[in-house]
DNA sequence: CTAATGTTTCCAGTTACTGGAATGTCAAGG
DNA sequence: CCTTGACATTCCAGTAACTGGAAACATTAG
């Protein structure tokens, strides 16, 4: 799968693919004879979690913990929950926080339902 | 109240509640004889208002969009509605979103419960 | 009164992209 | 076979949204 392929599939801009490749985050797993970045479904699963993650306001050096996570055979099974836990509850006070955000708005559209 | 009294209210860095002051987000209401920014109640609000909605991937200028709802009041009622059900439904969205990368690390943590 | 802490402005640096130029590759049509 | 157009490469510069630090002034605690 070429880049534009992946980028497509995993809902990132070409150059932000790119990117993550040159910061060595997500690298394609290999090259074309010609030099074209060769992405299998791997790798675009790994691009899709990073989108979401960051999405969510995780930095890049907490994308590639998480992403550690997936490929470090070695790491401990107890290391590996801890990071997991921490993020999860990171996760949890931001759903609180979107909820917060959501019910703010939908009092605003409410508001409008009258008159004023 | 000064400017660190109301960065701790709104659980932002007092650095970010200048530059938002700065490029005119969210300025104080007022400074005192001396030259300190002083923020009300209102203010803080919509600090918080803006720290939630930029956790969550909007834009500065997106949030610019969004306080002018609370404080336009020349825009018609149909503007304010169409304008946050837009953002209600990008927020919908990243709930599915957040849900589906809670689960992925769900499953990281449950797959440690075992022995591997 | 003095020392510590808080605030100001200003300017430079950082993170994470993002746009654009110059160049190379490849499949399809004439 | 040639060329045209879409897609790929690298490299370098620019942007958005902070973030850190210096120099100077204000306030408060002892």
């Amino acid at each position: 799968m070429k880049i534009s392929a992946a980028s497509k599939a995993a809902g990132l801009p070409v150059k932000t693919v790119r990117y993550y490749a040159d910061i060595g985050l997500v690298s394609a797993p290999l090259r074309s004879r010609s030099g074209y970045r060769s992405y299998d479904d791997g790798s675009v699963r790994k691009l899709v979690f990073v989108r979401r993650a960051r999405e969510f306001g995780f930095s890049i050096d907490a994308c590639r913990d998480l992403l550690s996570l997936y490929e470090d055979q070695n790491r401990s099974s107890a290391d590996v929950k801890r990071i997991a836990m921490k993020r999860l509850e990171e996760i949890a006070r931001k759903q609180r926080e979107l909820q917060s955000l959501h019910d703010e708005l939908t009092h605003l559209v409410d508001a409008c339902k009258g008159d004023h």
